[in-house]
DNA sequence: TTGTACGCGTTATCAT
DNA sequence: ATGATAACGCGTACAA
């Protein structure tokens, strides 16, 4: 009790086992191939005794890896970024790497300082997953050397790897939804999407998909708005522009847009799925009672996007490229389910109250 | 380009200023008050010129610091979570520490594990955060030395410093509420309790302030149920034990167990606030359109718990213990809100529907 | 006010 | 099959 239980160093088990530090070193780390049977044990036993741990600031000296990656996230404070960091840890943890989660804040200051200080301390590499698609920042740390597999975003004018989400065939297989139940005239409300990627990608989904189940279609159905406000006017104009006999279904960008216009529809005075269908694109993937879409009264119709398995491929991608993987960049797309529920189900049966 | 920028040390400073290492050493750790300025000056203007970082391996090699704190929280996947981590993040890099967060899954397994890799990584400190109330494993870990703070969270036995939520006053004055509303019979609604200090804490909260408010009160009005079911049971038992006159009000000793009565009310064909009040404790306190308190119909009546705050204060009383501060266990007690919604809403006023 | 020299706990390169 | 020994980059007595 009053003694000062230092920890053991090599030396201490070099000393115990009657061998050289240079010995114990090998076997630590698994260079035993070619040692007899009897040194092996006694190195075993005295590790065992003395509660032995290499020193991790020690050893990351020596050989400049130190088995920790940098993880930047746009805001952690969205049940995405959640999904993320369980999938990044357990795919990093998996292979013995450590993340280092930061939050940006959707600031690209503060993510300049993060990978500053990743650099700095020396990180094995970076995921990133924030919304900035002009980076030069993260280019040159890239052309630097750093490791870095993207998540869900793609920077310009730079071939990063990148771990996704399939967007055209969900989007596409969420619109022929629509029109097997009967909606005619689906338009697709996002927040603006400047900068944004997956924004991007999304609304361009969303022509193709239009292109090919309506190719008749003239005039393009997307409004944008605000979140502090302007979906209620946007869906007046949808509406107030439909021909007679149409009936209207609207897509949302993503989860927020979706809950948005949720409101937007019930304010109006307007029945989902009745008088229009609604659907959104969510990204939380979060099995779990409290998932906005079932909470919502009916639960509303989305396209599951795996975030948890993303993480953890972009994870499983990294620790290639940190140990010496072919380099080349990659884009690895991961398949959405599509979750059908009560809010686009204009034709048949009731809705069923998921768990 | 082709050139192998190799990265500056310490002796390259020291070199290219024309001065000892030992001098550019004390200049980077703030010892340079009898420094003449002009070396300052030189050493600076260096530094700056080789982009110099000192390397933290070595550094912490030497003084057996990292700067590096372990975190371990019971399930990242809930924006309970999610604001703990940008409330000890934000805390604890304001302070030049960076936490590890690692998700326990709520197996006392998993925690150990955590816990080990953590004292193996020689992190500076913890924060914990999982639900244990039996863990001899931390308590060691306490004793040997390791500053920890416990948030939210007790552990039998051990006199921790903990950061938590205040529970009797806001308790009292959510029951407080609901009399003013006239609701003449609340009822906790919860899940198991076994282990698991909040739920305990809330429930005594609850046996406290029933008997303040209501001294005459014989028979207790507790029903406990599972998750996976019961609600509507006890729900029902509830309603057929009570007295003719009375005006029963339901409260949820989470978010979860408050969803899950929401949803058992509903079936029950039971309306929200005219039948049945309902309202809960708010562990996410996520000021966002997707917040669950929200997103219901009628929006539901919370006690908000400041979660990202109690997250920031246990980062810097970390620091404190890890700086060699007082390590006189303290318990910090944050005080909670309450947001009245429509789902308490019994008299007066129509429901305001918030942003 | 600044410099010298040693050691922190490892791994790696030689030897043997 | 194993042992010396020299780095790795930094902080810090101690000396000057």
């Amino acid at each position: 009790m009053g003694l000062e239980k230092k920890k053991a160093t090599i030396s201490d088990i070099a000393a115990a086992a009657g061998v050289s530090k240079a010995t114990v070193s090998r076997y630590i780390n698994g260079k035993s191939d070619l040692m007899m049977d009897k040194t092996k044990e006694r190195i075993r036993t005295v590790i065992e005794l003395l509660d032995y741990h290499p020193n991790n600031a020690a050893r990351s000296l020596k050989t400049k890896k130190n088995y920790q990656v940098g993880v930047m996230l746009s805001n952690i404070e969205t049940p995405f970024a959640a999904s993320l960091i369980v999938g990044i840890g357990s795919g990093l943890r998996q292979r013995g790497y450590e993340p280092l989660f930061v939050d940006c804040h959707d600031s690209i200051e503060e993510e300049g300082k993060a990978l500053a200080s990743f650099l700095d301390r020396t990180v094995d590499g970076l995921i990133v997953s924030t919304i900035f698609m002009e980076n030069p920042a993260l280019i040159k740390a890239s052309c630097d050397g750093c490791p870095i597999v993207l998540c869900d975003r793609f920077v310009n004018n730079y071939a990063f790897n990148v771990v996704s989400a399939e967007q055209e065939e969900s989007m596409y297989r969420l619109l022929l939804h629509l029109k097997e139940q009967g909606y005619t005239r689906p338009a697709l409300f996002t927040l603006p999407w400047a900068g944004n990627s997956n924004r991007q990608r999304r609304l361009e989904a969303f022509r193709q998909a239009i292109a090919a189940l309506y190719p008749d279609r003239a005039r393009e159905d997307v409004y944008l708005f605000e979140a502090g406000g302007g979906a209620e006017d946007q869906l007046e104009r949808f509406l107030s522009q439909l021909p007679p006999g149409e009936k209207p279904a609207v897509v949302g960008i993503n989860s927020e847009a979706t809950v948005l216009v949720y409101r937007a529809i019930l304010r109006c005075g307007l029945r989902i799925p009745e008088d229009v269908g609604l659907c959104g694109s969510e990204d939380w993937n979060w099995d779990s009672i409290m998932n906005w879409a079932t909470l919502l009264t009916p639960s509303i119709t989305t396209i599951d996007v795996p975030t948890k398995q993303m993480g953890c491929r972009a994870a499983e991608r990294l620790v290639e490229l940190i140990e010496g993987g072919d380099p080349t960049a990659q884009v690895i797309t991961l398949p959405c389910a599509l979750s059908p529920r009560g809010s686009t189900q204009l034709r048949g049966g009731t809705e069923r109250i998921d768990r």
